[in-house]
DNA sequence: TCTGGGGTCCTAGGACCC
DNA sequence: TCTGGGGTCCTAGGACCC
Protein backbone atom coordinates (compact mmCIF):
# COMPACT_ATOMS: atom_id res chain seq x y z
CA UNK A 1 0.00 0.00 0.00
CA UNK A 2 1.15 3.77 -0.72
CA UNK A 3 2.47 5.86 1.78
CA UNK A 4 0.91 9.42 2.03
CA UNK A 5 3.14 11.74 2.53
CA UNK A 6 3.34 15.31 3.32
CA UNK A 7 6.51 18.05 3.45
CA UNK A 8 5.94 21.07 4.79
CA UNK A 9 8.91 23.63 4.30
CA UNK A 10 8.21 27.45 5.37
CA UNK A 11 9.60 29.78 2.86
CA UNK A 12 12.54 31.83 3.54
CA UNK A 13 12.27 30.74 7.02
CA UNK A 14 14.46 32.92 8.81
CA UNK A 15 13.38 36.14 6.71
CA UNK A 16 9.55 35.36 7.46
CA UNK A 17 10.12 34.68 10.99
CA UNK A 18 11.68 38.01 11.20
CA UNK A 19 9.21 39.44 9.11
CA UNK A 20 6.19 38.48 11.58
CA UNK A 21 8.18 39.36 14.58
CA UNK A 22 8.45 42.65 13.40
CA UNK A 23 5.58 43.33 12.07
CA UNK A 24 4.14 42.20 15.48
CA UNK A 25 6.58 44.64 17.22
CA UNK A 26 4.80 47.57 15.06
CA UNK A 27 7.04 47.99 12.41
CA UNK A 28 5.08 49.20 9.28
CA UNK A 29 7.13 47.20 6.72
CA UNK A 30 6.79 44.22 5.92
CA UNK A 31 10.81 42.73 5.40
CA UNK A 32 9.12 39.90 2.93
CA UNK A 33 8.42 42.89 0.23
CA UNK A 34 11.49 44.57 -0.05
CA UNK A 35 15.01 43.19 -1.59
CA UNK A 36 16.80 41.96 1.32
CA UNK A 37 18.48 39.63 3.36
CA UNK A 38 19.00 38.17 6.54
CA UNK A 39 23.21 38.41 7.06
CA UNK A 40 25.59 38.00 9.60
CA UNK A 41 28.01 40.06 11.64
CA UNK A 42 30.56 41.23 8.35
CA UNK A 43 32.88 43.00 11.03
CA UNK A 44 33.52 39.41 13.04
CA UNK A 45 33.78 37.50 9.86
CA UNK A 46 30.63 36.05 9.44
CA UNK A 47 29.64 38.00 6.77
CA UNK A 48 26.92 35.20 4.74
CA UNK A 49 23.56 35.66 3.38
CA UNK A 50 21.60 33.39 6.33
CA UNK A 51 18.40 33.87 4.66
CA UNK A 52 17.08 35.96 1.31
CA UNK A 53 13.88 37.46 0.40
CA UNK A 54 11.89 36.74 -3.28
CA UNK A 55 12.84 40.11 -4.37
CA UNK A 56 16.79 39.03 -3.28
CA UNK A 57 16.40 35.70 -4.97
CA UNK A 58 15.47 37.58 -8.41
CA UNK A 59 18.86 39.19 -8.36
CA UNK A 60 20.41 35.51 -7.90
CA UNK A 61 21.35 36.01 -4.56
CA UNK A 62 22.08 32.35 -2.78
CA UNK A 63 22.01 31.25 0.70
CA UNK A 64 25.39 30.97 2.23
CA UNK A 65 27.01 32.86 0.20
CA UNK A 66 29.33 36.26 1.19
CA UNK A 67 27.16 39.70 1.82
CA UNK A 68 30.45 40.79 -0.07
CA UNK A 69 28.99 38.97 -3.52
CA UNK A 70 25.67 39.48 -2.42
CA UNK A 71 26.08 43.47 -2.58
CA UNK A 72 27.72 42.92 -5.81
CA UNK A 73 24.59 41.56 -7.47
CA UNK A 74 22.56 43.87 -5.71
CA UNK A 75 24.01 47.33 -4.70
CA UNK A 76 21.06 48.48 -2.44
CA UNK A 77 20.33 45.09 -1.07
CA UNK A 78 19.06 45.81 2.90
CA UNK A 79 20.31 43.81 5.15
CA UNK A 80 18.61 42.67 8.55
CA UNK A 81 20.33 41.02 11.67
CA UNK A 82 17.84 38.63 12.32
CA UNK A 83 16.34 37.71 16.12
CA UNK A 84 17.75 35.35 18.60
CA UNK A 85 17.53 31.22 17.34
CA UNK A 86 15.07 30.56 20.00
CA UNK A 87 12.46 32.98 18.78
CA UNK A 88 12.78 31.00 15.59
CA UNK A 89 11.94 27.90 17.62
CA UNK A 90 8.96 29.82 18.82
CA UNK A 91 8.13 30.17 15.68
CA UNK A 92 9.18 26.58 14.35
CA UNK A 93 7.01 24.96 17.47
CA UNK A 94 4.16 27.26 16.02
CA UNK A 95 4.04 25.57 12.95
CA UNK A 96 4.64 21.64 14.44
CA UNK A 97 1.72 22.39 16.73
CA UNK A 98 -0.70 23.17 14.33
CA UNK A 99 0.60 20.06 11.95
CA UNK A 100 0.36 17.46 14.86
CA UNK A 101 -3.61 18.29 14.79
CA UNK A 102 -3.12 16.38 11.18
CA UNK A 103 -1.45 13.57 12.58
CA UNK A 104 1.44 12.07 15.55
CA UNK A 105 4.04 10.65 12.72
CA UNK A 106 5.47 14.17 11.86
CA UNK A 107 9.43 13.97 11.80
CA UNK A 108 11.03 17.48 12.15
CA UNK A 109 13.72 17.20 9.61
CA UNK A 110 15.04 20.85 10.23
CA UNK A 111 13.92 24.11 12.19
CA UNK A 112 11.59 25.17 9.23
CA UNK A 113 10.86 21.51 7.62
CA UNK A 114 8.72 18.86 8.85
CA UNK A 115 7.67 15.44 6.91
CA UNK A 116 4.28 13.97 8.06
CA UNK A 117 3.05 10.38 7.37
CA UNK A 118 -0.83 10.66 6.58
CA UNK A 119 -1.38 7.37 5.72
CA UNK A 120 -3.66 6.42 8.55
CA UNK A 121 -5.41 9.81 8.99
CA UNK A 122 -6.55 10.55 5.31
CA UNK A 123 -10.11 10.29 6.84
CA UNK A 124 -12.24 10.24 3.75
CA UNK A 125 -9.99 13.33 2.47
CA UNK A 126 -7.29 12.85 -0.32
CA UNK A 127 -3.78 13.78 0.86
CA UNK A 128 -4.05 17.00 -1.74
CA UNK A 129 -6.85 18.65 -0.03
CA UNK A 130 -4.78 17.76 3.78
CA UNK A 131 -1.70 19.52 1.86
CA UNK A 132 -3.63 22.65 0.68
CA UNK A 133 -5.77 22.94 3.97
CA UNK A 134 -2.39 23.14 5.93
CA UNK A 135 -1.06 25.73 3.36
CA UNK A 136 -3.57 27.89 4.32
CA UNK A 137 -3.78 27.82 8.17
CA UNK A 138 -0.42 28.35 8.23
CA UNK A 139 -0.92 31.92 6.12
CA UNK A 140 -3.88 33.18 8.15
CA UNK A 141 -3.35 31.43 11.85
CA UNK A 142 0.30 31.74 11.63
CA UNK A 143 1.18 34.85 9.66
CA UNK A 144 3.66 32.82 6.68
CA UNK A 145 4.03 30.81 4.23
CA UNK A 146 4.68 27.53 2.95
CA UNK A 147 5.46 25.41 0.55
CA UNK A 148 3.90 21.67 0.25
CA UNK A 149 4.73 18.73 -1.19
CA UNK A 150 2.23 15.82 -1.70
CA UNK A 151 3.65 12.51 -2.52
CA UNK A 152 3.69 8.64 -1.68
CA UNK A 153 7.90 8.92 0.11
CA UNK A 154 9.84 11.26 1.69
CA UNK A 155 11.88 12.06 -1.51
CA UNK A 156 8.98 13.01 -4.30
CA UNK A 157 7.93 14.89 -1.18
CA UNK A 158 10.86 16.84 -0.49
CA UNK A 159 11.70 17.61 -4.33
CA UNK A 160 7.79 18.47 -4.93
CA UNK A 161 7.85 21.03 -1.84
CA UNK A 162 10.74 22.37 -3.77
CA UNK A 163 9.11 23.41 -7.28
CA UNK A 164 7.61 27.12 -7.87
CA UNK A 165 7.44 28.60 -4.71
CA UNK A 166 6.31 30.77 -2.28
CA UNK A 167 3.03 29.71 -0.36
CA UNK A 168 2.13 26.48 -3.19
CA UNK A 169 1.01 23.21 -2.62
CA UNK A 170 2.59 20.33 -5.35
CA UNK A 171 1.95 17.02 -5.95
CA UNK A 172 4.13 14.75 -7.15
CA UNK A 173 3.05 11.20 -7.68
CA UNK A 174 4.04 8.57 -9.27
CA UNK A 175 2.86 9.25 -12.57
CA UNK A 176 3.97 13.00 -12.88
CA UNK A 177 7.96 11.81 -12.21
CA UNK A 178 8.82 11.90 -16.07
CA UNK A 179 6.93 15.04 -16.43
CA UNK A 180 7.42 17.31 -13.17
CA UNK A 181 11.23 16.04 -12.28
CA UNK A 182 13.04 14.36 -14.56
CA UNK A 183 13.17 17.68 -17.11
CA UNK A 184 14.85 19.55 -14.11
CA UNK A 185 18.72 20.01 -13.80
CA UNK A 186 20.30 17.30 -12.08
CA UNK A 187 21.80 19.67 -9.55
CA UNK A 188 18.36 19.78 -8.07
CA UNK A 189 18.30 16.37 -7.15
CA UNK A 190 17.97 16.16 -2.94
CA UNK A 191 21.60 14.92 -2.16
CA UNK A 192 23.23 15.95 -5.25
CA UNK A 193 25.63 18.73 -4.29
CA UNK A 194 28.41 21.15 -6.17
CA UNK A 195 30.99 18.60 -5.98
CA UNK A 196 29.21 15.72 -8.01
CA UNK A 197 27.40 17.65 -10.22
CA UNK A 198 30.50 18.42 -12.82
CA UNK A 199 31.23 14.92 -12.75
CA UNK A 200 27.76 13.70 -13.79
CA UNK A 201 28.16 16.70 -16.49
CA UNK A 202 31.12 15.08 -17.67
CA UNK A 203 29.31 11.77 -18.05
CA UNK A 204 26.78 13.46 -20.08
CA UNK A 205 24.21 13.02 -17.45
CA UNK A 206 22.86 17.19 -17.44
CA UNK A 207 19.26 16.81 -16.03
CA UNK A 208 17.60 14.31 -13.60
CA UNK A 209 16.23 12.50 -16.07
CA UNK A 210 19.39 11.91 -17.86
CA UNK A 211 20.41 9.71 -14.16
CA UNK A 212 17.60 7.81 -14.13
CA UNK A 213 17.63 6.47 -17.48
CA UNK A 214 21.87 5.75 -16.55
CA UNK A 215 23.30 2.31 -16.24
CA UNK A 216 22.66 1.92 -11.98
CA UNK A 217 26.12 0.14 -12.08
CA UNK A 218 28.15 2.66 -13.83
CA UNK A 219 26.55 5.25 -11.44
CA UNK A 220 27.83 2.71 -8.40
CA UNK A 221 31.11 1.91 -9.73
CA UNK A 222 31.80 6.01 -10.10
CA UNK A 223 30.11 6.95 -6.73
CA UNK A 224 29.67 4.17 -4.51
CA UNK A 225 26.85 4.08 -1.75
CA UNK A 226 26.20 7.65 -2.78
CA UNK A 227 25.47 6.95 -6.40
CA UNK A 228 23.24 4.07 -5.54
CA UNK A 229 21.11 6.82 -3.37
CA UNK A 230 21.32 9.45 -6.27
CA UNK A 231 20.11 6.99 -8.82
CA UNK A 232 17.07 5.80 -6.35
CA UNK A 233 16.41 9.08 -6.02
CA UNK A 234 16.19 10.09 -9.58
CA UNK A 235 13.97 6.99 -10.24
CA UNK A 236 11.67 8.36 -7.32
CA UNK A 237 12.57 5.70 -5.19
CA UNK A 238 12.43 6.17 -1.29
CA UNK A 239 11.28 3.58 1.08
CA UNK A 240 12.54 5.43 4.33
CA UNK A 241 10.26 6.28 7.31
CA UNK A 242 9.13 9.63 8.66
CA UNK A 243 10.89 9.39 12.12
CA UNK A 244 8.71 10.52 14.12
CA UNK A 245 10.93 9.79 17.18
CA UNK A 246 13.39 12.42 18.50
CA UNK A 247 16.24 10.78 18.26
CA UNK A 248 19.67 11.50 20.63
CA UNK A 249 22.12 12.89 18.93
CA UNK A 250 25.11 11.09 17.40
CA UNK A 251 27.62 14.37 18.18
CA UNK A 252 27.58 17.27 19.50
CA UNK A 253 30.12 20.29 18.52
CA UNK A 254 30.62 24.05 19.13
CA UNK A 255 32.78 26.18 17.23
CA UNK A 256 33.45 29.93 16.45
CA UNK A 257 35.10 32.00 14.02
CA UNK A 258 37.08 35.03 15.11
CA UNK A 259 37.00 38.31 14.44
CA UNK A 260 41.16 38.38 13.87
CA UNK A 261 43.14 35.55 13.24
CA UNK A 262 44.44 34.07 16.18
CA UNK A 263 48.38 33.34 16.45
CA UNK A 264 49.01 32.05 19.63
CA UNK A 265 48.25 28.98 22.14
CA UNK A 266 47.85 31.18 24.95
CA UNK A 267 44.73 32.97 22.93
CA UNK A 268 42.95 29.49 21.45
CA UNK A 269 43.32 27.57 24.73
CA UNK A 270 40.56 29.84 26.95
CA UNK A 271 38.24 29.82 23.97
CA UNK A 272 39.20 26.28 23.81
CA UNK A 273 37.33 26.27 26.98
CA UNK A 274 34.15 28.35 26.81
CA UNK A 275 33.76 25.90 23.86
CA UNK A 276 33.98 23.24 26.01
CA UNK A 277 31.61 24.10 28.57
CA UNK A 278 29.05 24.44 25.75
CA UNK A 279 29.46 20.69 24.62
CA UNK A 280 29.67 19.79 27.91
CA UNK A 281 26.60 20.90 29.19
CA UNK A 282 24.71 20.32 26.03
CA UNK A 283 25.73 16.57 26.91
CA UNK A 284 24.59 16.32 30.39
CA UNK A 285 21.11 17.92 29.47
CA UNK A 286 20.99 15.02 27.39
CA UNK A 287 22.11 12.73 29.62
CA UNK A 288 25.04 11.37 27.69
CA UNK A 289 28.28 10.68 27.97
CA UNK A 290 31.23 10.86 25.11
CA UNK A 291 34.15 8.86 24.13
CA UNK A 292 35.65 10.82 21.82
CA UNK A 293 36.97 14.22 21.67
CA UNK A 294 37.39 15.92 17.96
CA UNK A 295 39.48 19.24 17.51
CA UNK A 296 39.09 21.43 14.47
CA UNK A 297 41.40 24.57 13.90
CA UNK A 298 41.05 26.41 10.30
CA UNK A 299 43.50 28.54 9.23
CA UNK A 300 43.57 31.93 7.51
CA UNK A 301 44.02 30.39 4.28
CA UNK A 302 40.99 28.06 4.56
CA UNK A 303 42.63 25.13 5.60
CA UNK A 304 40.94 22.98 7.94
CA UNK A 305 42.65 20.34 10.58
CA UNK A 306 41.27 17.96 12.54
CA UNK A 307 42.31 15.57 14.92
CA UNK A 308 40.71 12.81 17.51
CA UNK A 309 41.15 11.06 20.40
CA UNK A 310 39.85 8.81 22.64
CA UNK A 311 38.89 8.67 26.40
CA UNK A 312 40.23 5.72 28.53
CA UNK A 313 36.34 6.61 29.91
CA UNK A 314 33.13 8.06 28.90
CA UNK A 315 32.83 11.39 30.83
CA UNK A 316 30.35 14.61 30.31
CA UNK A 317 32.53 16.27 32.30
CA UNK A 318 33.89 19.94 31.23
CA UNK A 319 37.43 19.35 33.04
CA UNK A 320 37.22 15.99 31.31
CA UNK A 321 37.16 16.70 27.59
CA UNK A 322 38.86 19.95 28.05
CA UNK A 323 42.14 18.43 29.19
CA UNK A 324 42.22 15.70 26.32
CA UNK A 325 40.72 18.85 24.45
CA UNK A 326 43.80 20.84 25.22
CA UNK A 327 46.24 17.67 24.46
CA UNK A 328 45.23 17.50 21.13
CA UNK A 329 45.62 21.29 20.87
CA UNK A 330 49.06 21.02 21.49
CA UNK A 331 49.70 18.48 19.74
CA UNK A 332 48.34 20.12 16.39
CA UNK A 333 48.78 23.30 16.51
CA UNK A 334 52.27 25.39 15.65
CA UNK A 335 52.37 28.37 17.81
CA UNK A 336 52.43 31.11 14.84
CA UNK A 337 50.24 29.83 12.61
CA UNK A 338 47.23 32.31 12.22
CA UNK A 339 43.93 30.28 13.23
CA UNK A 340 40.67 31.57 12.07
CA UNK A 341 38.16 29.58 13.56
CA UNK A 342 38.36 26.66 16.31
CA UNK A 343 35.76 23.61 17.05
CA UNK A 344 35.51 20.81 19.34
CA UNK A 345 33.10 18.00 18.64
CA UNK A 346 32.33 15.06 20.57
CA UNK A 347 31.46 11.93 19.66
CA UNK A 348 31.05 8.13 20.16
CA UNK A 349 28.30 8.73 22.86
CA UNK A 350 26.35 6.47 24.52
CA UNK A 351 23.76 6.91 27.29
CA UNK A 352 24.45 7.69 31.02
CA UNK A 353 22.56 4.31 31.97
CA UNK A 354 24.82 2.44 29.99
CA UNK A 355 27.90 3.52 30.98
CA UNK A 356 30.67 0.94 31.42
CA UNK A 357 32.32 1.26 34.22
CA UNK A 358 35.96 1.04 33.30
CA UNK A 359 39.28 0.96 35.80
CA UNK A 360 39.81 4.15 34.81
CA UNK A 361 36.92 5.35 36.05
CA UNK A 362 37.89 4.37 39.65
CA UNK A 363 40.15 7.14 39.48
CA UNK A 364 37.30 9.61 39.16
CA UNK A 365 36.02 11.67 41.98
CA UNK A 366 32.71 12.47 42.87
CA UNK A 367 34.01 15.86 43.18
CA UNK A 368 33.90 17.50 39.52
CA UNK A 369 31.08 15.50 38.76
CA UNK A 370 29.06 17.58 41.85
CA UNK A 371 30.72 20.87 40.51
CA UNK A 372 29.48 20.13 36.71
CA UNK A 373 26.02 19.58 39.03
CA UNK A 374 25.57 22.89 40.73
CA UNK A 375 27.02 24.65 37.39
CA UNK A 376 24.45 23.34 35.31
CA UNK A 377 21.75 24.07 37.65
CA UNK A 378 22.74 27.75 37.88
CA UNK A 379 23.23 28.05 34.02
CA UNK A 380 19.41 26.81 33.93
CA UNK A 381 18.08 29.37 36.37
CA UNK A 382 19.77 32.25 35.38
CA UNK A 383 21.19 31.57 31.56
CA UNK A 384 24.51 30.37 30.40
CA UNK A 385 26.35 33.13 31.00
CA UNK A 386 25.56 33.38 34.60
CA UNK A 387 28.17 31.14 35.64
CA UNK A 388 31.82 30.73 33.46
CA UNK A 389 35.17 28.83 34.62
CA UNK A 390 37.65 30.94 35.48
CA UNK A 391 39.85 30.62 32.99
CA UNK A 392 36.78 31.47 30.21
CA UNK A 393 36.06 34.76 31.42
CA UNK A 394 38.52 37.51 30.08
CA UNK A 395 37.33 35.53 26.46
CA UNK A 396 33.65 35.09 26.63
CA UNK A 397 33.33 38.88 27.02
CA UNK A 398 34.84 38.97 23.52
CA UNK A 399 34.05 35.82 21.91
CA UNK A 400 30.19 35.93 20.10
CA UNK A 401 28.53 32.74 20.17
CA UNK A 402 26.33 32.62 17.69
CA UNK A 403 23.58 30.43 18.00
CA UNK A 404 21.91 30.73 14.83
CA UNK A 405 21.68 28.26 12.10
C1' DT B 1 34.08 44.33 4.53
C1' DC B 2 35.18 37.32 1.22
C1' DT B 3 34.00 32.67 2.67
C1' DG B 4 28.87 30.64 9.67
C1' DG B 5 27.61 26.91 12.49
C1' DG B 6 25.45 22.48 13.64
C1' DG B 7 24.86 18.15 12.11
C1' DT B 8 25.00 13.00 9.46
C1' DC B 9 27.16 9.63 6.82
C1' DC B 10 30.86 7.66 4.00
C1' DT B 11 35.63 6.42 2.53
C1' DA B 12 40.56 5.55 2.15
C1' DG B 13 44.40 4.18 4.42
C1' DG B 14 47.02 2.48 8.36
C1' DA B 15 47.60 -0.50 12.53
C1' DC B 16 46.91 -4.70 14.27
C1' DC B 17 45.31 -9.50 14.73
C1' DC B 18 44.94 -14.38 13.29
C1' DT C 1 62.95 -14.64 5.06
C1' DC C 2 61.14 -10.28 -0.28
C1' DT C 3 55.83 -11.22 1.64
C1' DG C 4 48.69 -13.94 1.63
C1' DG C 5 44.36 -12.66 2.91
C1' DG C 6 40.48 -11.72 5.81
C1' DG C 7 38.82 -9.12 9.42
C1' DT C 8 38.26 -5.14 12.81
C1' DC C 9 39.13 -0.75 14.61
C1' DC C 10 40.68 3.85 14.27
C1' DT C 11 41.64 8.36 12.10
C1' DA C 12 41.45 12.35 8.91
C1' DG C 13 39.07 14.30 5.54
C1' DG C 14 35.25 15.12 2.56
C1' DA C 15 30.33 15.43 0.70
C1' DC C 16 26.04 16.62 1.77
C1' DC C 17 22.05 18.75 4.37
C1' DC C 18 19.56 23.06 6.56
Amino acid sequence: MNKQILHVDVNNAFLSWTAVEMLKNGSNIDIRTEPCIIGGDEENRRGIVIAKSMKAKEYGIVTAETIYSAKNKCPWIKIYKGLEYCKYKEYSNKLYNLLNEYTDIIERFSIDECFLDMTKYLKNRTLLEIGKEINERARKELGFTVNVGVAHNKLLAKMASDFEKPDKVHTLFEDEIETKMWNLPVSELFMLGKKTVPKLNKIGINTIGDLAKYDKYEIIKKFGKHGSLIWEYANGIDNSEVKYIQELPKSIGHSTTFPEDITSIDKLEPILLTLTEHVAFKLRKYNLLANTVNLQLRTNEFKNYSHQKKLLSSTSSTQEIYKIAKEILNEMYKNGTPIRLIGIKVDNLINKEDEQISIFSCEKTNTTEKLDQTVDEIKNKYGFGAITLAGTLETSKNIKFNSAE
